[in-house]
DNA sequence: AAAACAAATCAGTCACGAGTAATATGTACT
DNA sequence: AGTACATATTACTCGTGACTGATTTGTTTT
């Protein structure tokens, strides 16, 4: 199946996401375009690092760029992204707070020893 | 500072999806509980993969599971995470028009000149 | 009780991705 | 031209996580 390939693609894509650096680096121009060097001052990263990750984040789609000078802009990449990070947000602290409320309710009947229902 | 762990927590939850065999098996259970062994048939994996990657989206709280007899059945926690993985599904495919429809807009601007494969 | 099946856990291997330092490329200014 | 700065790229190390096979736990049935 093409299937697969697509498949592929959206992994890519989400992998984008969930790496605390890339997330950080979102935060950071959530609201803004930022240079290299600002989102690197903000974050207390290195250089290198938070270049490949842009890099990273560039080529899965999420976040766009544009010169000036000898300043490279980052932003993302339109009002979707944008949407699904506060979507992703609100949709983890629902879960969190349900988690905590409940644990019982999936968590923990993997472990061993306590049993929930039934 | 305490927001350091909650990002990690977040950062955790996100990689659930971060993941083929996991998203897989997402979608496998979207629409109805399955039991570990219809996963692993419907999946053609290995009953140990599934199993430890069912425990992996358990303890993200994405799934729920529950015991009848000698099968564990399990489903999406709630609505919450099945409208988003259908939101999930729309940024990505909206994303990979755009970027498919202007290329030059965002992806390559880092490489040099030339166009890029794919 | 033992056998049969479902699922979880353990122990090990292996590849990939994140991080770092050094270097290269690119752009502006004098 | 040459210097200074911003960013990208390379080469490398290292930990984590995905996968596998074997074993264990748990449940039902005979």
């Amino acid at each position: 199946m093409t299937q697969s390939t697509l498949l592929d693609t959206k992994i890519a894509f989400i992998k984008g996401f969930a790496d605390k650096t890339r997330l950080q680096i979102l935060l950071s121009i959530q609201d803004q375009e930022k240079t290299v060097s600002q989102i690197v001052t903000e974050l207390a990263g290195n250089q290198s690092n938070i270049s490949q990750h842009l890099a990273c984040l560039k080529e899965c789609g999420i976040v766009t760029s544009r010169q000036e000078g000898k300043f490279t802009y980052y932003q993302l990449r339109n009002e979707l992204i944008r949407d699904f990070l506060v979507k992703m947000d609100e949709v983890f602290v629902m879960v969190r707070e349900e988690v905590e409320c409940c644990p019982n309710n999936g968590l923990e009947t993997a472990k061993r020893g306590g049993r929930g229902d039934e």
